[in-house]
DNA sequence: TTTT
DNA sequence: TTTT
């Protein structure tokens, strides 16, 4: 089976690095890709895609990347679905395989990297949805490691 | 801004035809593509992975495939977001660019396709989502169509 | 730096199967991947493509893979070159990273694999370009291995 | 049949812009596409990939890129060959549907555009391969032309 | 619920 | 809420 996306687009926020119970970095963010074309008001809109990154690929993610960056993302699709308020809520997500970091260098900001997590910060801050962030345990498990 | 996807899968159920007020075809429907690898109880998990394709595409795919077909998808990833029981409801979903039928001649049934609407038939039977099927008109506008 | 080429298209011929001095698989063949239109002439025309898949990959293309079967191929585009005659040759080629066979069960061959070679049997068939076959060792050094 | 190629790489020398016979807009370039891991001795290589943009994509390409520009393209790969010097010179390129221009604004250079041929200028310059360029015509006939 |  |  062939499941290949390739993205490049802008950070709508910086990515949100966690970790889970096994202790595995995760970060996660949203791309806006403009589309190549306008709309019917002339207006040019963009697609907001999910993209989770696992391990070191991911503590480079929030450490080299934060909103507003340019990325290219070459990965997989992936679904997953989670109970919310009694709803089960649907996720499609590009898993990263390897994330290019696009903007000149020096455009990165120079102050202490926002996602370098302290010993007493709560790395499971969020949602189910790590999209989300609300105060609850993420719900990412270890066995939607890839590889 | 790159957006680029490629699949191949199985349909999870026939495909869904359509018609916006304007005329134009839309086909809906969804791939299960098996992961390469197996998760921790050795198991094959699979994503599934919606798929839009309109016009020609749409029809043509509606005629061509049915559920358990193996198909390959061309085209890029788009998000849209509806309102569903007061809930804002986010969809990420592939628009196919080309669609080809991977099963051999033969393997498509002989039986008068499927997803031949007749003029009696009401082709905006499914709900907000044009993923579900429940009666209401589907809430992809024209302008959602792309180029 | 993105390097990504997905392909479905079918064997010109059946891999080739070869082993470098310090034993490593490689096997090469051709995809014919048929154009989406055609030309001035109304013929579809194809492109023939170079793929090389090494170790485990490559012995399982050879087993599985023959002359005018449907393959999927992930992977990403390596260029070389070599001398020839006194003259440079270059060589675009896919080197891949996933192969999927997309023929249904059966549509394989039943007699003895091709491709299964014998202890007396020369891997080093062949010339320069792997991709032809004239007797001379092959250049694919192992540095030319990824990963 | 499926076939996409997406690359992120920087322009090797500015683009060529030559014109057919029929009067189409063709731009050549070579991406620089650095391998994401190093050789036996530790040293990271390129691969050196031919991109081909017709018409006003490749007017665009020969405007906005020139040496050492990053750039992202979309599209499809393709097989050529031509005679020279009495023996077959066989081409794989890619043949652009959408190219990306990475670089910040402002990296472009502000003096005239070096591929803004004049009336004067041959725009055949060039060998049977439009990636050489040794003062004879160029072999790309029109009908090479997609769609 | 968004980027430039 | 899923395919082989």
């Amino acid at each position: 089976m062939i499941n290949r996306v390739i993205l490049i687009g802008r950070l709508t926020k910086d990515p949100d690095l966690r970790y889970t119970p096994n202790g595995n970095a995760v970060a996660t963010f949203t791309l806006a890709v403009n589309r190549p074309f306008t709309n019917q008001e002339g207006e040019r809109e963009a697609d907001f895609i999910q993209v989770i990154a696992w391990r070191k690929l991911g503590e480079n993610a929030a450490n080299y990347l934060s909103k507003g960056r340019l990325a290219g993302v070459d990965g997989r699709l992936q679904t997953r679905n989670y109970e919310k308020d009694g709803r089960r809520v649907y996720v499609t997500e590009v898993v990263a395989e390897s994330v290019q970091f696009l903007d000149p260098k020096g455009a990165r900001s120079d102050q202490p990297a926002r996602n370098e997590l302290s010993e007493n910060d709560d790395p499971f801050a969020g949602d189910g949805d790590p999209f989300a962030d609300d105060g609850k345990p993420i719900d990412i498990a270890d066995d939607d490691l890839p590889f």
